[in-house]
RNA sequence: CCCGGGGUGGAGCAGUGGUAGCUCGCCAGGCUCAUAACCUGGAGGUCGCAGGUUCAAAUCCUGCCCCCGGAACCA
C-alpha cells in the first residue's frame, strides 16, 4: 500500500534467549514502544523491529544442557519473550529469530558483498585458549578469575588460529568525519563523547569467525568457518526489512530512524555497525540511542546492584505485571528511570509510585469527575459552550501569585486566559522525541494534573451543584479539560488506561485519529457532554485499583 | 594509571550566571465529590571540599576527595 506519510523505522537490541528477559530488558521495549506508538499518532508510517539473536553457541550449549533440540529450544524461547513483550502491549511490527532461514540468506548476501568489496582478511586470531571450554578467553576473564579459565580453573594456553578478520580500521576517519557531520547520531551526547575518543584510539579489526562449530551462519566462501554472533546480529537490522530479498520495502524503511540499545553496546552499534554498512554500499542509521540500566535495589542495604543471576536479583516482568499490571509497569519505568541515564527498581518504590501518581492522582481524578457528573446530572451536561483548554493552566498561575480565587464557580472561571496549554504541549513533544519520558511524564502531572485538582478544590462542583446547578456544570465541563488533555498525552505512555479515559466520554475526534495536537485544540461542541463509560451504582470502575 | 558518568533537604530527581525547585515520605490543618483519595500550611539543604573569575555561581575556571560504570557473546 502506497503511502506518502514519512515513514519511521525504529529497532531494539535483540536478545540473547539463553535465560528469560528481565526488567532491564523490558525498560528498553518500553522506551522504544513509546516512541513507536508516539510516531503513529503524530501521522508516521511506522515499521517497529525486534527480535532474538540465536546464533550463539550459548544458546546450543544451553539447548543441550536441556536435552533439547537448538531449534525447538531457540523457538520456544522466542514465545517466551513475545508472551512478556505482549503483555506489556510492546507494538513490535515485526519479531526476528536470526535461525531463521532468510535471516541466514540474507546475513551471506551481505557478509559476500563486503568480502567482494576487499574489507574481509584471512589472517591468524592469538589468544588465551581453554582447552575445557574449546573456546578462547578475553584477557579480562582470566584475568577477573586469577590468571584461570573461569570455568575450568584451568591454566589457559597461547593458541592462534586461522580466521577472518572486519577490517574495520580502514574507516576510522570516515566514522569519525561521519559522527562530525551529523551530531544526532549518537545520543545522547555523553555516549557520543565515548564514542569518538575510542575510534580516535582504539579501533581494531574485528575476528568475525568460529571454526568448529555447528550452530550457526556458514561463511559462504569457505563454509568450514561459521559467522561470529555479533557480525550476523547487527544485520538484523536490515534482513528484517528485506535487505537482499525485498529491494523495494528495504528502500522504503532503510535508514533506521532510531536504534534502541543499551549503554554497553553503543561501541558495536556506533563503531563497527556503520563500518561494516559503509563496506557494504548501505547508508548508515541516522540514529543510535544509547539507553541507561536499571539497578535492583537492594531492600537490605539500600545499594544499587546489577541486575545479574549470580547475585540472585533477578526480577520477573510478569511477577510484576500480575501484581499491578502492565500499564503500571510501563509507568514506573519510564516515570522512574531517565531512560538516557540510569534507574532503580524496589517493590516498595514501585508501589508508593503507583499508589500516589497512578492511583490517587490520575485515576482518582478521573473516578471523582465521573461520579460528579452521573449524580448530580445524569450523565450529561448540556453542550453548546466552548471548552478553553487553557481552563486550567491560568488558574494555577494566578494561584501562585496569591490571587486565591473564591468558591464560586463563576468567578474561578474568569481566570481563564488562552495560550499556554499549547506552549506545554510543544515541549512535550520535544521532550517525547528526545526519549526523555520521564521529564514529560512529570510535566504532565504538574500542568494538568495537579492543577486539575486544585481547580476542584477552589470551584466545590460538590456544593455548587445545590446552590448554582447551571455554573456546577460549567466547572465539570472544565474539569473535563484536563482530563481530556492527558488521556491523549498519556495515549504512548500507558495506552489502556488512556482509551479508558478518552471513551468514557462523548469527544468528537474518533480515539484512532487523536494526535498531541488535539489536546490543545479543544473543539467546540454543540451536542451534550456525555458519559459512555459503563457504571455501577454511578461509579466507574477504579482505573488503577490502590494497592496496599 | 587512563576514559566516561555522578556527588543538590530522609529517599529519588530537575535546575549551565541573578532571591534553591519538583515528586515521595514526615508533621499540622482543611475538605468530603472521589480509589482512607483531594487541597492548604510547616519542618528539613552552608547545592562533595578548597581556591578563583564576576556586581552576582549549584551553574564558569583550577586543584582535590568520594561513589558508580568501562572492551566484547552482558540490555
Amino acid at each position: 500500500m502506497p503511502t506518502d506519510r514519512p515513514k519511521f523505522f525504529l529497532t531494539t537490541a535483540i536478545d540473547y534467549p539463553n535465560s528469560r528477559p528481565h526488567i532491564g530488558t523490558a525498560f528498553e521495549k518500553i522506551g522504544a514502544d513509546v516512541q513507536a506508538r508516539y510516531r503513529r499518532m503524530q501521522g508516521y508510517d511506522v515499521f517497529f523491529l525486534m527480535g532474538n539473536d540465536e546464533n550463539t553457541v550459548k544458546v546450543a550449549k544451553k539447548a543441550a544442557e536441556l536435552g533439547q533440540d537448538t531449534q525447538a529450544y531457540c523457538d520456544d524461547m522466542a514465545r517466551q519473550f513475545r508472551e512478556v513483550w505482549d503483555a506489556l502491549d510492546i507494538s513490535y511490527d515485526i519479531f526476528i529469530q536470526t535461525s531463521s532461514p532468510r535471516h541466514h540468506e540474507c546475513c551471506r548476501k551481505f557478509i559476500q558483498k563486503v568480502y567482494d568489496n576487499g574489507y574481509i582478511r584471512k589472517d591468524k586470531y592469538e589468544g588465551w585458549y581453554c582447552v575445557g571450554c574449546e573456546a578462547f578467553k578475553t584477557e579480562q576473564e582470566i584475568k577477573e578469575a586469577g590468571g584461570v579459565c573461569p570455568n575450568h580453573k584451568t591454566s589457559p594456553i597461547r593458541r592462534s588460529e586461522e580466521c577472518y578478520f572486519f577490517e574495520q580500521t580502514k574507516f576510522r576517519e570516515r566514522l569519525l568525519k561521519l559522527y562530525k557531520e551529523r551530531p544526532e547520531l549518537i545520543q545522547p551526547e555523553s555516549r557520543r563523547n565515548e564514542i569518538i575518543s575510542l575510534v580516535k584510539e582504539g579501533l581494531y579489526d574485528l575476528n568475525i569467525t568460529r571454526t568448529g562449530e555447528e550452530w550457526g551462519i556458514r561463511v559462504p566462501w569457505d563454509p568450514k568457518f561459521t559467522i561470529y554472533v555479533w557480525f550476523d546480529a547487527l544485520l538484523t537490522y536490515i534482513t528484517g526489512i528485506g535487505y537482499g530479498d525485498d529491494e523495494a520495502e528495504f528502500r522504503k524503511w532503510w535508514p533506521c530512524d532510531i536504534h534502541f540499545i543499551g549503554k554497553d553496546i553503543t561501541r558495536f552499534h556506533c563503531a563497527t555497525w556503520p563500518a561494516m554498512l559503509l563496506a557494504a554500499g548501505v547508508e548508515p542509521p541516522k540514529q543510535v540511542f544509547g539507553h541507561g540500566f536499571v539497578y535492583i535495589k537492594n531492600e537490605e542495604t539500600g545499594a544499587a546492584e546489577k541486575i545479574s543471576k549470580s547475585l540472585g536479583n533477578v526480577v520477573e516482568p510478569m511477577e510484576i505485571i500480575s501484581k499491578f499490571s502492565g500499564e503500571a509497569f510501563r509507568y514506573y519505568f519510564m516515570r522512574e528511570c531517565p531512560f538516557p541515564g540510569d534507574g532503580e527498581f524496589s517493590w516498595q518504590r514501585f508501589a508508593d509510585v503507583y499508589n500516589s501518581e497512578l492511583a490517587n492522582n490520575l485515576g482518582n481524578l478521573y473516578s471523582r469527575v465521573v461520579t460528579l457528573i452521573s449524580k448530580n446530572f445524569g450523565g450529561t451536561l448540556p453542550g453548546g459552550r466552548k471548552i478553553d483548554p487553557d481552563a486550567i493552566l491560568p488558574y494555577y498561575q494566578a494561584d501562585l501569585e496569591g490571587n486565591r480565587a473564591s468558591p464560586d464557580g463563576s468567578e474561578a472561571l474568569a481566570l481563564i486566559h488562552p495560550g499556554s496549554t499549547a506552549n506545554v504541549i510543544a515541549n512535550l513533544k520535544s521532550l517525547v522525541e528526545q526519549c526523555r519520558y520521564n521529564q514529560a511524564l512529570q510535566t504532565i502531572w504538574a500542568n494538568f494534573l495537579t492543577p486539575a485538582n486544585r481547580f476542584a478544590e477552589v470551584t466545590e462542583p460538590w456544593k455548587l451543584v445545590k446552590t448554582n446547578k447551571g455554573n456546577a456544570a460549567e466547572v465539570l465541563k472544565y474539569m473535563l479539560v484536563p482530563l481530556r488533555t492527558v488521556s491523549i498525552l498519556l495515549k504512548p505512555f500507558v495506552p489502556r488506561a488512556a482509551e479508558t479515559i478518552y471513551r468514557s466520554f462523548n469527544f468528537t475526534k474518533p480515539w484512532e485519529h487523536v494526535q498531541y495536537e488535539d489536546a490543545a485544540a479543544y473543539e467546540t461542541q454543540g451536542d451534550d457532554l456525555r458519559i459512555l463509560a459503563q457504571l455501577e451504582g454511578g461509579k466507574v470502575k477504579p482505573l488503577f485499583p490502590r494497592i496496599g
